[in-house]
DNA sequence: CCTCCACTTCTCTAGACAGCATGTC
DNA sequence: CTAGAGAAGTGGAGG
C-alpha cells in the first residue's frame, strides 16, 4: 500500500477519490480477488486499473516483479491514448509497456513486456497464434466490460473472459459503465461488486424544449427552469450560444452523419470568436483541407464549419481530420461539435453542455429507441474536470411542449438503465469462436464443449444450455462440411489409433444423424444422446487453422473457397480476360460477412449492374429468376474497389458511390484483409492455377495503394507509393532495374534525398538488396 | 419555350474489432 | 419497438 501511494504520488496523485478508496478498502490489493467496478465515466476508473497493475507489477522497492498485466480496451484510439499515458507514468520504474492492436504490433516478442495494452479481438487472435506468455499473466483489467452485451463484439469478450476466469491465478478487474444488472455480471465473474455514483464534476440533467431548459432531479421533479435568450429562430443555436457565453462548450449528439453535418452548418459562431481565435481557426481550416490531395465535399463542409468555430465529427472523416477536430475542441478553438456516437464513448472529450438531439436511430429493425445506457454515456461527457463548475446533460426536444415527449425524455434521464445480456448466441460469434476454441485446443471433444459453454455468461444468465448447444452442433457440422474441422468418433484411444480415414468418414455421417435427432426432440433430448454423439472428438484441419488465424468468419471462408473454386473452372475455359477475374474476386470478398454493410443500389442503377453481372457471368445461376438485390449490392461494392484500384480520382469515386473519405478508407482496409485471406486460403486449396494466384498477389498490393497493374513492380519497393510510382512510370521507369539504370533521372524526378533512400533500399551493391529484387 | 411552384416519389440512415509486415508525399 | 428528412423528379400554370 505504501509503495502504491508513493508511485501514485510521483505521478501527481496525492489522494484517492471516493470510489477509488472504496475499491482499495474492498480489497483491490488482494491479488486473487476479482472486481466489477461500475462508476461513471471520468470518475477515475482507469486509475483503479493502474493501481492493480502497480500492485502486481512492482515490488516494494518499486522495481518490476516480471509479472504480466493486460489492459483490454474497446477501441484502438483508446489503446493508443492509454499506451502513451502509461509509458509516461510507469516506464520510469523499469516497466516495459507494449501496445498490441490490429494495425500495429511491437516488433519484439511481447514476452518481454510487463504491461500490454490491447483489444479483446487482438488478444483473442494472439491466443489463436498460441503465444506462450499467456501463462505469465497475473492481472487483467477490462475497460468498458459492459460491452459483453454488445451484439456484434460482445461474444468475443465473453469467450475471452470465460477462458480467463477459469485460470484462478489471474486477478480480473472489470470496469463498467452503469448497467441494470451488475450483480449478475459480478457473480459470474466471481467478483466483488463496487457501485458508486460519485462524479468529479456535478452533472445537471435537463430537458430542453423551445427556449427553455427544465432541470430535473433524480426523481424526475423539476428543480428549476432556465430561459435561454432567443437570439435567433434556431433554438439549438440559442442553446449553444447560451453555453458559449458562459465559457462553456457543447457537444450535440445526432442519430445520423447527415444530421450532424446539417446541425453543424446551422451554427455560425463567428460573432462569438476573438480575432486570435478566428486566425487560428483559419489555420485549422487549411489543415483540414490539406488532408487529402483534392478536398472532397466532406472536407469542404468541415472546413467551412471550422471557420465558424463549429465542427462535425463522424466516421466519414479521415483519422487525421477527426484528430484535428478533437484537438481544436480541446484547445477551446472549436466551440461546439455535432457528432454521431463516435464521441459517445472511448476517447476523452469532455464538454460543458452535452445535448442529445435524437432519442431514436435507424437500424435493421427500423427506427428504434437508442439504449438508455448510450444516452447516459453521452450526457456523461458533460463537465470538464478542473474547468467546469458543473456539467449539463440536456435532451433537446424540438417540438414545443408535447407532454408525451417530455415524459419520454424524463424516462431517459432518471431511473435504471438496461440490463445487459450475453450475445454469445449470435451466429457469427459462435461460428468464429467454435473454430477458434478448437484451434487452440480449448475444446477437444464434446465434453470440453459442454463444459466450456457451462462456464459462459450465457449459461449463467439463461440457466439453460440446451438451445445454444443444438445451435453449436449445427455449426460444428458446418465447420466439418467445409473441411475446417474433422469430427472423429472414437470409443477409446486404442480403437482410435486403428481407425483409418475411411472409417472416420462413415462415423461422421452417423454423428450427423444423431444430431438431427437431438434437434427434433424437444423434451428431454439431452438425456437421449446417442453414444455417437458422446464420443465426438474435434480436430482442426490445416485449412481450419488458417481460417482461425486469419480471424475471419468461417462463413466468409466458405464464400471465398466456393468463389475461388468456381473461378478456377472459369479460368480453365477462358484464360484470357483478366479484368473479369479481378471483378470476380472483388465480388467474392464483397460477399464476406466482414464487408457488410455493402453499398446500397439505387433503382436507376439496377439495370446497368444486372447487365454487367450477366456479361461477366457473376453469380448468375438462373437468368429467369434474375439476380437478387443482395447480389447487386455486392457487385456494386466490388465495382467500388475496382474503380479504386484503377486510380479513379478520389473525389469522383466518393461522388459516384455517395460515400465519404473515412468510409472509403475503412472499406479498403477491410478489403485488403479479405484479399490477403483469400490469397492465404487459396494457397491451401491445392489448386494449380497461376492466373488466380498472380491475380490475388497483385490485388493485395493494388488494393493497398489504390493503383493500376502497371506500377505494381514499383510499389513493391520501399519508399514508393502510388504517387511516386506514377511519376516514375510516366518517365518510362517501370521496375527496380530501370531505377538502378537511371539513377540520375530518379534524382531529378523525386529529389535527391528520396532517390538515395530508394536506391539504398534496392541495395545496388549489397547482396541483401539483390535478394529483395528477386522476390 | 422557359420559370416557378406545388406536389409526389425516391433515397438514405452509427460505429469500427480482426491479418500481415513496415514506412506515403 | 417498425420514421422522417431532404433530394430529386414531375407536371401544370403562367409568362
Amino acid at each position: 500500500m505504501l509503495m502504491l501511494m508513493e508511485v501514485l504520488k510521483e505521478n501527481g496523485i496525492a489522494e484517492l477519490r471516493p470510489p477509488q478508496k472504496k475499491v482499495v478498502e474492498g480489497g483491490l490489493l488482494n491479488k486473487n480477488k476479482n472486481f466489477l467496478i461500475c462508476i461513471p465515466t471520468a470518475s477515475g476508473k482507469t486509475l483503479i486499473g493502474e493501481m492493480a497493475f502497480i500492485n502486481h507489477l512492482l515490488d516494494n522497492n518499486k522495481t518490476p516483479t516480471n509479472k504480466k498485466g493486460l489492459f483490454i480496451v474497446p477501441l484502438k484510439a483508446l489503446a493508443n491514448e492509454k499506451y502513451e499515458e502509461f509509458k509516461g507514468k510507469y516506464e520510469k520504474y523499469g516497466l516495459k509497456i507494449a501496445l498490441s492492436i490490429g494495425d500495429f504490433d511491437e516488433k519484439e516478442d511481447l514476452k518481454g513486456y510487463d504491461l500490454i495494452i490491447t483489444t479483446a479481438e487482438k488478444l483473442d487472435s494472439l491466443i489463436r497464434h498460441k503465444v506462450e506468455w499467456i501463462k505469465d499473466i497475473s492481472v487483467v483489467v477490462i475497460d468498458e466490460i459492459h460491452l459483453i452485451g454488445d451484439e456484434s463484439r460482445g461474444g468475443t469478450l465473453e469467450v475471452l473472459l470465460t477462458k480467463l476466469k477459469t485460470k484462478k491465478t489471474i486477478q480480473i478487474i472489470g470496469l463498467s459503465a452503469t448497467i441494470g444488472n451488475p450483480e449478475e455480471l459480478a457473480k459470474w465473474l466471481n467478483a466483488e461488486l463496487i457501485v458508486d455514483e460519485w462524479r468529479p464534476v456535478k452533472l445537471k440533467k435537463g430537458i430542453g424544449y423551445g427556449n427553455k431548459i427544465m432541470f430535473i432531479d433524480d426523481n424526475g421533479n423539476t428543480i428549476n427552469e432556465v430561459i435561454v435568450d432567443e437570439i435567433s429562430k434556431n433554438n439549438m443555436f440559442n442553446l449553444v450560444v447560451d453555453s458559449i457565453l458562459k465559457d462553456g462548450s457543447c457537444i450535440i449528439f445526432c442519430n445520423s452523419k447527415r444530421g450532424a453535418v446539417g446541425e453543424a452548418k446551422k451554427l455560425n459562431l463567428k460573432k462569438y470568436l476573438s480575432p486570435d481565435e478566428i486566425s487560428e481557426l483559419r489555420h485549422l481550416k487549411e489543415e483540414v483541407l490539406s488532408v487529402l490531395d483534392n478536398p472532397t465535399k466532406t472536407c469542404k463542409d468541415l472546413a467551412e464549419c471550422i471557420e465558424k468555430g463549429v465542427a462535425f465529427h463522424h466516421a466519414g472523416l479521415t483519422y487525421e481530420q477527426r484528430k484535428i477536430v478533437e484537438e481544436g475542441f480541446r484547445k477551446k478553438l472549436i466551440k461546439a461539435i455535432c457528432c454521431t456516437p463516435t464521441l459517445s464513448a472511448g476517447i476523452n472529450m469532455p464538454c460543458r453542455r452535452a445535448i442529445i438531439r435524437d432519442l431514436k436511430r435507424f437500424s435493421s429493425r427500423g427506427y428504434i429507441p437508442i439504449p438508455k445506457m448510450e444516452i447516459h454515456q453521452c450526457i456523461g461527457r458533460a463537465g470538464r474536470p478542473n474547468l467546469d463548475p458543473y456539467g449539463e446533460g440536456i435532451i433537446y426536444i424540438n417540438n414545443t411542449e408535447n407532454p408525451e415527449l417530455i415524459e419520454n425524455a424524463k424516462n431517459y434521464l432518471i431511473g435504471n438503465v438496461e440490463e445487459i445480456y450475453s450475445k454469445l448466441s449470435n451466429q457469427k460469434v459462435l461460428r468464429t469462436h467454435m473454430l477458434g476454441l478448437i484451434t487452440t485446443g480449448d475444446i477437444k471433444n464434446k465434453n470440453d464443449l459442454e463444459e466450456f459453454i457451462k462456464n459462459t455468461f450465457y449459461a449463467y444468465q439463461y440457466q439453460n444450455t440446451k438451445k445454444i448447444l443444438e445451435n453449436i452442433y449445427e455449426i460444428t457440422n458446418f465447420l466439418e462440411k467445409n473441411g475446417f474441422i474433422e469430427l472423429n468418433y472414437r470409443r477409446d484411444e486404442n480403437k482410435d489409433k486403428s481407425n483409418n480415414s475411411h472409417n472416420n468418414k462413415k462415423n461422421i455421417s452417423n454423428t450427423n444423424n444423431s444430431i438431427k435427432m437431438l434437434v427434433l426432440d424437444n423434451n428431454n433430448s439431452l438425456t437421449i444422446k446417442s453414444r455417437h454423439e458422446e464420443d465426438v472428438y474435434y480436430n482442426i484441419t490445416p485449412l481450419g487453422k488458417k481460417v482461425s488465424e486469419l480471424y475471419i468468419d468461417p462463413l466468409s471462408a466458405e464464400y471465398i473457397i466456393d468463389g475461388l473454386k468456381n473461378l478456377h473452372k472459369k479460368t480453365l475455359s477462358n484464360p484470357k480476360n483478366m479484368e473479369c477475374y479481378i471483378l470476380h474476386i472483388l465480388y467474392i470478398i464483397s460477399k464476406t460477412t466482414e464487408m457488410q454493410p455493402v453499398l446500397r443500389v439505387r433503382r436507376k442503377e439496377e439495370n446497368d449492374l444486372i447487365n454487367d453481372m450477366i456479361k461477366l457471368d457473376i453469380d448468375v445461376d438462373d437468368v429467369i429468376y434474375g439476380i437478387s438485390s443482395e447480389n447487386l449490392e455486392y457487385f456494386k461494392n466490388a465495382k467500388l474497389f475496382y474503380d479504386w484500384i484503377n486510380e479513379i480520382p478520389e473525389e469522383e469515386l466518393l461522388l459516384g458511390y455517395n460515400i465519404e473519405p473515412g468510409i472509403l478508407r475503412y472499406n479498403v482496409e477491410q478489403a485488403k484483409w479479405m484479399i490477403h485471406s483469400a490469397k492465404e486460403i487459396f494457397n491451401l486449396l491445392n489448386i494449380d492455377n497461376k492466373v488466380i494466384k498472380d491475380c490475388l498477389n497483385d490485388l493485395e498490393i493494388r488494393m493497398e495503394y489504390g493503383a493500376k497493374q502497371d506500377i505494381i513492380e514499383l510499389l513493391k519497393i520501399k519508399h514508393i507509393g502510388r504517387a511516386r510510382a506514377r511519376i516514375l512510370y510516366n518517365a518510362g521507369i517501370k521496375n527496380a532495374n530501370d531505377i538502378i539504370n537511371n539513377q540520375k533521372n530518379i534524382i531529378n524526378l523525386l529529389g535527391e534525398k528520396i532517390a538515395r533512400k530508394i536506391l539504398s533500399e534496392l541495395g545496388v551493391d549489397t547482396k541483401f538488396g539483390q535478394m529483395r529484387l528477386s522476390i
